[in-house]
DNA sequence: CTCTATAATCTGTCTAACAGATTTAAGGCG
DNA sequence: CGCCTTAAATCTGTTAGACAGATTATAGAG
């Protein structure tokens, strides 16, 4: 803690009243006015804990109704908690080897013209990315992103984004996978993303479902052999 | 749309004038007084935003000092936000079809005694809570994030909340499915989720992750016939 | 008992102010 | 000219009070 705001003590004990009062999903918390007589500080300070807590998807806030329990805390804490930074990246894998499958599937089914133009864009700009040895982790992650959005499923998106939001969260909080790659490696990890975005583009559901399983399977490999 | 906060256009503003500016990392935002006088909104408002900036570790504040860049916003986590406002009832299920299989798949191979307790408990309170003749739409979705839960592969858990974040929402908005319940229909929902849980309970992977895509087909009926 | 109008709450937003930390500018001295 | 000390300007962190608009609760009429 190298700052002392009070909204972050506010943060907490807001999240101490929801576990303790074992408050279930879509419960309603004190009123704003409540929390700030409670704690002792000003409705601002409480309106900024709570803009934190509703962009980490614990509350979520209605006009005129109140704020409300989205998702108990104690469960999204849990899964920071128990297990260190690679097996949550590792476990991630897991996922999204049904869930992206089924995306390059869907998204090689029915992709419009325009997705596709979008998904051949963004595997340039991990090519361009992988060939000047600088980390690609955003544009490979972009890439996939977009194959997601070419299945024209919103859904297919709102589970990447939480998939991969709190992935990047934890990355930023000091691991670096970003390590030096040997050019064998990249040139493999760019026929890896091309053969997907082939199938795709040959509207092949089975190969594009395949190639993107081969990938992430190799993808895990090279995070740990 | 549900809502249109201000602090939500100033977060995207900032984050704006942060990749437009080409702001490297370290460089000094302006003041929170001058970001507030740029949107035309007062400080109260750009703190909430720089609040949400800086939990998104992107931005960092230096009491006395200002505002900082902490780390670039990557195009992904711009595109992050507003996809939280597309409601996706039909949607998702080509979602759960493909993740929630898995899940009951996984929960079958590697459930903990306790996890399996954990998944009957839900299954009780679904049970009562059809039974008499309540809407149970809660208590369906927590067996469900129970058994997502029994992987003991958080990533599933992550996933399942962004789906199902914004389901009270709708259901509020008036798709509310308990009114027209014939009993024949809660038999039988009653009997889906049960097949899951015993499939679970006798550890077969596959008779789970069957039970699951039958049942979530089914419900797809029930809701578009 | 149901429907409706009214009152009470609650979020979203603004303005004005002050303390304390930090940066900047101004001198003063060698 | 350059360096150090000091005072002024700037900035974040925080408080108080106010008002509009949305939502929920309440009381009353039929």
């Amino acid at each position: 803690m190298s700052q002392t705001r009070l909204s972050d003590h506010v943060y907490a004990q807001i999240v101490d009243i929801i576990k303790a009062d074992g408050l279930a999903v879509g419960a309603r918390l004190p009123s704003e006015a409540r929390l700030a007589e409670m704690f002792g500080v000003s409705r601002a300070i409480v309106r900024e804990a709570l803009m934190r807590l509703a962009s980490d998807g614990i509350t979520e806030a209605r006009r005129g109704a109140g704020s409300f329990v989205k998702s108990r805390p104690s469960d999204r804490l849990a899964k920071f908690m128990p297990s260190t930074e690679l097996p949550t990246t590792l476990g991630s894998y897991e996922v999204r080897f049904v869930l992206e499958a089924e995306a390059a599937r869907l998204a090689a089914t029915r992709r419009t013209a325009q997705e596709m133009m979008y998904v051949e864009e963004g595997m340039e700009m991990l090519r361009a990315a992988l060939l000047s040895s600088e980390p690609a982790h955003v544009e490979d992650m972009e890439l996939h992103r977009r194959i997601a959005g070419a299945t024209g499923n919103p859904a297919f998106l709102l589970a990447f984004d939480a998939l991969h939001g709190d992935v990047d969260k934890i990355m930023r909080a000091g691991v670096d996978i970003s390590r030096s790659r040997p050019p064998d490696v990249i040139a493999t990890m760019l026929r890896e993303h091309e053969q997907i975005v082939v199938a795709i583009r040959a509207q092949d559901p089975e190969g594009a479902a395949l190639a993107m399983r081969w990938h992430l399977w190799e993808g895990r490999r090279r995070l740990m052999p």
